[in-house]
DNA sequence: TTCAAAAGCAAACCGAGTTCATATTTTGTG
DNA sequence: CACAAAATATGAACTCGGTTTGCTTTTGAA
């Protein structure tokens, strides 16, 4: 069962990203408008909201879904929340597999940040998972900690991914910011683990 | 110059919000119409737009207005960041002026708890509180660190604020939020300080 | 009383997203 | 291969938030 009916509709959505990737990179995310994007990917612009719910959708594909609290969920019994994540985040930034094209990551990269409306919407997608987070954590102690607890951490995650993105974006190699990364998920969960005292 | 002008202005800003909060309040901030807040309120769409930039800013009027990076700005030399913000919303929760209209102000947490929108919307407005005490906290420390102190002391602030306000909503009365507030802040605070132990 | 500035307004417009009725394509089955 | 059912694509019209334009009314000060 190849599906030939699934192969084109991965390949449309692909080609519709790419187009509305190449626009915004062009022109910025507020200047293309969804009907352009539409003609030159050759579909009707109702059956690129069947694939792509928002504009913004469009840019923030893969962006914010961490699943933190699963991470958390399924650690192995004696370890705490805090060295769960952190030994994820050390395993990541010692083979950030990032993703298949690295020019089309950097340039979705540029545009999220170019764009104020795409930045926060970023930031949105965190609150979801913040939430989970929470709710997970409240299992083993009271409520109004573990919702600190999430606050922090994943104020803290954003951070350290929004400064190995930038490196990137600045022109970093992969191995290189991948080096920095490592340095900067020690500090941050230090922090988090320690506390502010200076 | 006690300027009819201005009183009027000022008088049409405060029945377009009231207006506008109790449409929201009766049918959910999602169906009702920027036209029937207009007609109930007996101005002009133009005109309701010159008062409120966006639909949003009909609801959250004031909300996330905190200026965290003045507060450690201004604070006495010898004191820690942290302390200054501990002993600002200690003051806060000792005293906490909220509004001069409690069940306005109720309604309004109403509406907002009860949209996903509004929600998102306001923690959004923390996104700038954090970059402002970010650059503020950069002055003694390095980049990354004073990011992420912001990142955890905005996130944290918000929870209890949250926190503070759902209580409000669930029927508490002032005193007791207050009260109940005075104990999460030394929470919040000590964990910001000391880190996540458990 | 006069007059410029401020405020208000109606109507047309724009772009994101939805609805609907219709057309086309794919697929599984006989 | 034929063909009907199901999935998908489409154009047109619509809703709603927000803006632009050009005009009238109100206000405050000279």
């Amino acid at each position: 069962m190849a599906g030939l009916r699934e192969r084109k509709k991965e390949q449309t959505q692909r080609r519709i990203a790419a187009v509305a990737l190449r626009l915004f990179a062009e022109r910025g995310f507020d200047t293309v408008t969804i009907n352009e994007i539409a003609e030159a990917a050759e579909v009707a612009k109702v059956t690129l909201f069947k694939y792509f719910p928002t504009k913004e959708s469009l840019v923030l594909r893969g962006v914010g879904e961490e699943d933190l609290a699963g991470i958390v969920a399924v650690r192995p019994p004696g370890q705490s929340p805090l060295e769960a994540l952190r030994a994820h985040y050390r395993a990541f930034a010692a083979d950030p597999a990032v993703a298949v094209d690295r020019d089309a990551l950097i340039t979705q990269l540029r545009v999220i940040f170019d764009s104020p409306a795409l930045s926060s919407g970023a930031n949105d997608r965190l609150y979801g998972q913040r939430q989970a987070l929470a709710r997970v954590l409240a299992e083993e102690r009271d409520g109004l900690t573990a919702a600190l607890m999430a606050a922090q951490i994943t104020a803290s995650v954003l951070t350290i991914q929004e400064t190995f993105f930038r490196r990137l974006v600045a022109g970093a190699s992969l191995e290189e910011a991948g080096r920095r990364l490592a340095e900067d998920v020690e500090l941050a969960f230090d922090l988090l683990e320690h506390g502010i005292n200076r």
